[in-house]
DNA sequence: TCGCTTGTTGATACTCGGTCTCAATAATAT
DNA sequence: ATATTATTGAGACCGAGTATCAACAAGCGA
C-alpha cells in the first residue's frame, strides 16, 4: 500500500516533514540511511529536523512499510516488498538486492504454529562479494 | 567449526580475554548482547575490558562464526548455524528462534549468479507475536 | 472560514553503544 | 630464555538515536 495512504488510514496527520521523508524515500536509493533521508528531505523542506526524520522512519517501520537493516553507519532502511532480499558482503559492506526467493511459504507454517502475525520477511545471505572474494584468495578458511 | 579452533587456525592468538568471551558465548543465551558478554565474561576474567569484547565479537563475526542482528539496545549476536532463523516481534522486541526452514537451496543459485561466496544466511520473519497480537485487537490495519 | 483541539515539530541537551589511542602486557616462534 | 609483535585495558572520544518541551499547524466541527 501507498505509504501516504497508510499514514492517513491509520489516523496520522499528513505534514510537510512527513511528506519530505516520503519523497526522499521514493526518490532516494533502495537502501537509505536516516542521515541520507534527512539531507535528501531538506531539499523539499529545508527546515526538516533530525528528530522528525527518526520519528517518521520509526513510525513507518511500526506500520510495516519500512524495515531497518544493520549497516556500518547505524541502520539503513528498505521498503518492505514481497520477495525482496539481500546479499550482504562482510568484506566491503556492500548490500546487493535479489528478488524472487521462491521460499516465501515454508516458513509461514512455522509462524502459524507460533501464532505469530507475519508482517513481512527478509532473507539475509552474508559472505563475500566477488571483489572481496578475490582479494582474499590464498587465505585459509 | 569450534570457535577456538577457528581462531587458532587463522593465526589469531588464544588469550584470556578471548577465552572469556568464548565461554560467555557458550554458556550465555542464544541471543546475547555485547554488554551481556562483557558482564558474563568478567566472571571468568574479571579484568576483561569493553574494548576487548567488541574486538573479539567483531573478529568472530568477520570469521563467520557469529552474526550480529539488530535489537533495541544495539546489536545482539547469534552463533551462525545452518537453518537457524528468527521471528522478530515488532511489538515487544521478542526474538524467537525456529529451525528447519527447508529453503536453504533456492537462494543459493542467486548467490552463485552474483559470484558471491556464501558464509551463511539468516531469515528474519517480522510481525507480531501472539501476545502483542491480541493487545492490538481492534486496530485498523 | 474561523477557531479549537491535540498530534506534530524543531532545537537542543542528552544517552549510551561502539571506536580510537597508546603505553603496557603477554602469546608465540626461535 | 629472549625477541617479536599481536593484543590488551583504561579512558577519552564519536556519533547515531532519544527525550524534552514550548511553539506550531493539520484536521475537524461549527
Amino acid at each position: 500500500m501507498d505509504m501516504l495512504t497508510l499514514l492517513r488510514q491509520r489516523g496520522h496527520r499528513i505534514t510537510r516533514p512527513r511528506l519530505a521523508v516520503l519523497q526522499a524515500l521514493a526518490e532516494g536509493p533502495a537502501h537509505i540511511s536516516a542521515a541520507e533521508v534527512l539531507s535528501e528531505g531538506r531539499r523539499t523542506h529545508p527546515g526538516l529536523s533530525k528528530a522528525s526524520v527518526y520519528r517518521t522512519l520509526q513510525l513507518l517501520e511500526t506500520l510495516g512499510a519500512l524495515r531497518g537493516i544493520p549497516s556500518p553507519e547505524g541502520r539503513s532502511f528498505v521498503r518492505v516488498a514481497p520477495g525482496h532480499h539481500h546479499l550482504l558482503c562482510q568484506g566491503c559492506g556492500e548490500v546487493r538486492d535479489f528478488s524472487g526467493c521462491g521460499l516465501c511459504d515454508s516458513w509461514r507454517e512455522v509462524a502459524d504454529e507460533e501464532r505469530f502475525f507475519v508482517a513481512g520477511h527478509l532473507l539475509e545471505v552474508f559472505g563475500l562479494c566477488s571483489g572481496c572474494r578475490s582479494k582474499r584468495e590464498g587465505e585459509t578458511s
